[in-house]
DNA sequence: GTTAATGCAAACACTTTGCAGCCGC
DNA sequence: GCGGCTGCAAAGTGTTTGCATTAAC
């Protein structure tokens, strides 16, 4: 079973239509390891299905992140999405390269309780991503 | 002394015209407290001055921007301003009633020391804003 | 055969840009 | 008076929506 087979089989269950259009779209975002933006899924499908229209792109997100099988993340203007797999993890988005990397909810835990605690505000930090520069590309600066 | 008049000083001491919607726009930015949306300037400023034009907008706070004068944050969609003041700060905002309420960036040490020295990322806090759900709302939804 | 999903086109919200005239300095 | 700034209009993104046709079930 392919990297998004189980995604495949909660859309089916949901009672939802497993369309090509769609089949594809998840083959995309399977396809590349973190998030990834609506162009790139856009064009990776138009690819292999020059008939394919953004607005489907964009409505099967859409339903994805409704069944909560994307997650949605918008660092600076447009949104990105990534196949929620095994474990919540962040993002790290490099200003510069645009390169994601991750990390663990733990490095925020201190953070997100001291917010319930002093303020009763409790943040959405499901979709959490953070921009900044990368080690690679502040050493790149020097 | 107005609390936008320090920021107007600035202005002129950059080397750029004190021209009337300018000040018209920092009068909007210091008239309400915490971040302000684009629209919400331009209405303001509309009402004393029929002629104004939103890319008038637009350019000013980009040039606020540059100058260090505003800080920019996009929660969800929309860019909003506010007027830099003493102290930096960070902001939660409430995806409810989309209130702003403010927090120390001493909240953010440690995740911040932690990419640092456990990636090398160096993140980008000065715009830093969460969304989340604001204590008044959380206890209305109950 | 039903009905949901698609492609197309048009509209949408937000932001930027080119340009001629204007006005702050 | 010079050059930066403005208003206007137009274009540029990224995203959503209405609708007739198509295809998954």
């Amino acid at each position: 079973m392919t990297r998004h087979g189980k995604t495949l089989d909660k859309l089916k269950e949901a009672g939802y239509r497993l369309t090509p259009q769609r089949v594809m779209v998840l083959a995309a975002l399977a396809g590349k390891p973190g998030h990834i933006g609506v162009d790139d899924i856009f064009r990776q499908v138009h690819a292999s299905y020059p008939y394919i229209d953004v607005a489907t792109v964009y409505r099967t997100l859409q339903l994805l992140k409704v069944l909560h099988l994307v997650t949605e993340l918008d660092v600076g203007g447009s949104a990105r999405y990534e196949l929620i797999e095994t474990e919540v993890h962040h993002h790290m988005v490099c200003r510069n390269c645009s390169r994601a990397f991750d990390f663990s909810p733990t490095y925020l835990e201190e953070f997100h309780h001291r917010l319930i605690q002093e303020f009763g505000f409790e943040p959405d930090l499901e979709h959490f991503a953070i921009g900044g520069l990368c080690s690679a590309c502040a050493r790149e600066r020097r």
